[in-house]
DNA sequence: CCTACCGATCGGTAGG
DNA sequence: CCTACCGATCGGTAGG
């Protein structure tokens, strides 16, 4: 591992820690990470790691709470936005769709090694989750009231769309032949059809 | 090593460390599961788990090809039928749901953990996938070449549709004031409206 | 099916 | 950031 030449900003090893991580956990799952895997893809014996941070879990809820915090802000720019109900849908469909085709680890962590967290954090991420899911709750029931959305069940419509929206996540390395403007098309247009007014 | 003798009368010691197993491998994953978790489940000690598998791998491969198996019969079946393509596509999806929302622990373990497969049952299993895959697709291809299928991308189409029925597999501890059937309904309703022809 | 126990490896610490 | 090393626990085996 030599210089990074990345004309970012320069990154702390911490945020590099975590990125490893991610990319690990997503790879083979929280468990079967060890710390000395993560540590070698950083380049550093497994001991120094803990001069940046405070043990594995800590990794974990770090990835876990930050992306959450994403999504949770950039949902609060399309509800504070003037469109209507439906396009508000289909603005944080698209974000989902964005989040997950970026293939960033993130996503994968997020969605799948929330589980390992502990409490407190355990909690408090599902605490966050169930606010996030009642946000959007309300704007498809919005639609529906409005007469744009037509679904028997807010909930279950709900639950479908960002669950199909997934796959997704392990989609880069087995299907790359795939074109990401034309699969978000095809995604978001097959969900909006199906909530649609017919 | 003794000899080991088949019981087929009824359910084997075998099939009962394989549901605790299920079951462990749904909460914890595979990984953080560990054999005197099983062997506690069972009620016995860890060592004595081994006079009736070979390893705590055989253990996860006979629940992913066992449930796999189940939908390639399955899907035999559907795929013989005289059905339009449409309605075989609206069988498979509802034979989809129907394993999810059972709950089965097997859907979860054969959906989350067949990575921690190791060569070859690893290949093999993403063999039988892959193979499940193109059969599903070649009914929706003949959808589309029938004129009731409208989608832009067949493949897309196809993991979006399987992905939005797997948050079922996690659902009956969340949500358990809802009703089978009438999420049953939502879904392929979504579903099917999303890929029909106008 | 048990007791006894193994080598390996885990997350993490001490001390420089 | 390193070397050295810890107690705990892992999957699995020996032998009865």
């Amino acid at each position: 591992m030599r210089e990074m030449s990345k004309t970012r900003a320069k990154k702390t090893k911490k945020q590099i820690i975590l990125e490893e991580a991610a990319t690990l956990f997503r790879e083979k799952g929280y468990s079967a990470t060890t710390m000395r895997d993560i540590a070698g893809k950083v380049g550093v014996e497994a001991a120094s790691l803990y001069n940046h941070i405070t043990g594995k879990e800590q990794i974990l809820s770090q990835i876990c709470f930050s992306l959450a915090d994403t999504y949770t802000s950039k949902m609060d720019v399309i509800l504070n936005s003037n469109e209507s109900a439906i396009d508000k849908i289909k603005e944080l469909l698209l974000l989902h769709v964005e989040i997950n085709a970026m293939s960033s680890p993130l996503a994968s962590v997020m969605n799948d090694e929330w589980r390992h967290l502990t409490e407190p954090e355990h909690g408090e991420f599902l605490e966050k989750r169930r606010a996030y899911e009642n946000h959007f709750l309300t704007i498809i029931e919005e639609g529906i009231a409005d007469g744009s959305v037509v679904v028997s069940d807010s909930k279950v419509a709900l639950y479908t769309m960002l669950s199909s929206i997934r796959w997704l996540q392990h989609w880069y390395h087995s299907n790359k032949d795939m074109n990401v403007e034309s699969v978000k098309e095809t995604i978001i247009g097959l969900l909006m059809n199906g909530i649609k007014k017919a």
